[in-house]
DNA sequence: GACGCCTAACTTGCATGCAATCGCCCGGGA
DNA sequence: TCCCGGGCGATTGCATGCAAGTTAGGCGTC
């Protein structure tokens, strides 16, 4: 039986889900009073939750002057890769030990999962990609039974930024990125924790190389209309 | 000119340099009122504080239940040497090819004022070893320029488990790491960031024992008195 | 017409009050 | 003696009120 959550918590994982779920933008003002209402709470939870995305990176808090969910500029969204490309490779490596057969298997369901909605054809469906994506690394992170390089991966990957990531990966990106999580299956499926640390660099280089292109269109292509809010 | 800060950020940074100067044992229970009285402030500011805190890993939040310190495992404390060993090496690269002449000057000032006062002789004194270290990793953090990895890294440090650290160096450990640090120094005057990385490869890898040793111990020490409070 | 100041509405920061929950202690029963 | 249930004090969770700060708009002056 689930413990009722507290206000303060159903406040903080839903701003949670609306920021990464996209359905708040970048820039976009959080008013204590408007959130407070939307949800049907008191201020007081929606300021702890704020001041804890706040911690989490999630929200830039200006004393006095409100909260903001954070925008992101080409640099630090390099910054984010460069800090995966140090932490998923090593965990992918400690996870295959781990692996069991029955592990393998659902990684290997997965991967063929993302297989088939993420090829063009009458089965393409590219928002479906976006959880089992996240289902296949929880799972590898899981595996890993690495607390704290998870915590500090977590910290960093912004889901948001993944979520936009397949949206703008052309179809070569997009190839090699599913056929590096079937190699992945492959890799743990031998046991081959370098091999499995190989492809996870390549994989994470190969999304780095979509995402910062496509930032940089972005930021040309919203630069005409900065100071947007909603 | 410095903006006045808030009182849940005074109170933020008052419990985080309390916790991290081990006035605040781990384990240690953190009462709303018996911290508001003690700070001068209301409850709310302090509640924002621990909630804070709670984010960055110091506190550990149950709900109804209060806030304590956290406290740590061998286990994962090897975690968190993992983790700067996956970081820090790679920060210490990022930061030599932008450091200055007089930059190189500065972190050898501090490599020769450790030299001075960690080395056994009449003028040995741990305690002014720490701020010390923690200035010298500062500055090369700060070189690094690479904000995503530094936030990354300050979520795992974890100050109270590096201060812990220098009073259980064993002579040996504590020649190698003060002379790791003078060793960075000549890496980065020569302008070679993968000698500069190596270093601080040794430099964690050789903390690192010294703290599992040290944890092991103490763990054993306090398993019998587990349960106290304050 | 443009610039600057001043006022007013709004927002946040903090304090306090009240209800709900938890842990503890004590008494009763096996 | 040990285990279990009820009541009580203490503590947290949340709502609300008030004061300080900020932003935006209007007015007056140059």
């Amino acid at each position: 039986m689930t413990r009722p959550l507290t206000s303060a918590e159903r406040t903080h994982a839903t701003l949670r889900d609306l920021i990464m779920g996209g359905d708040l933008a970048p820039g976009a003002r959080l008013g204590e009073v408007e959130l407070a209402d939307r949800l049907g709470v008191s201020r007081t939870p929606v300021r702890e939750a704020l001041s804890r995305l706040a911690a989490e990176g999630l929200v830039e808090i200006a004393p006095n002057r409100g909260a903001r969910v954070v925008t992101w500029t080409v640099a630090e969204l390099e910054g984010v890769f460069d800090l995966r490309s140090s932490l998923e490779p090593k965990l992918t490596a400690c996870a295959v030990p781990h692996a069991t057969p029955a592990d393998v298997d659902e990684l290997d369901h997965l991967a063929r999962q993302m297989l088939d909605v993420g090829l063009p054809g009458p089965r393409q469906d590219l928002d479906a990609l976006v959880p089992l994506n996240r289902a296949f690394h929880d799972r590898l992170v899981a595996l890993a039974a690495h607390p704290t390089l998870a915590t500090a991966l977590a910290a960093a990957i912004h889901p948001p930024i993944v979520r936009r990531n397949f949206l703008t990966y052309d179809e070569a990106s997009l190839r090699r990125s599913l056929g590096h999580h079937t190699e992945m299956v492959a890799a743990m499926r031998a046991g081959d924790p370098d091999w499995a640390r190989a492809v996870m660099t390549s994989h994470i280089a190969n999304a780095r190389a979509v995402m910062v292109r496509a930032a940089r269109l972005q930021t040309a292509h919203t630069a005409t209309r900065e100071g947007e809010t909603a």
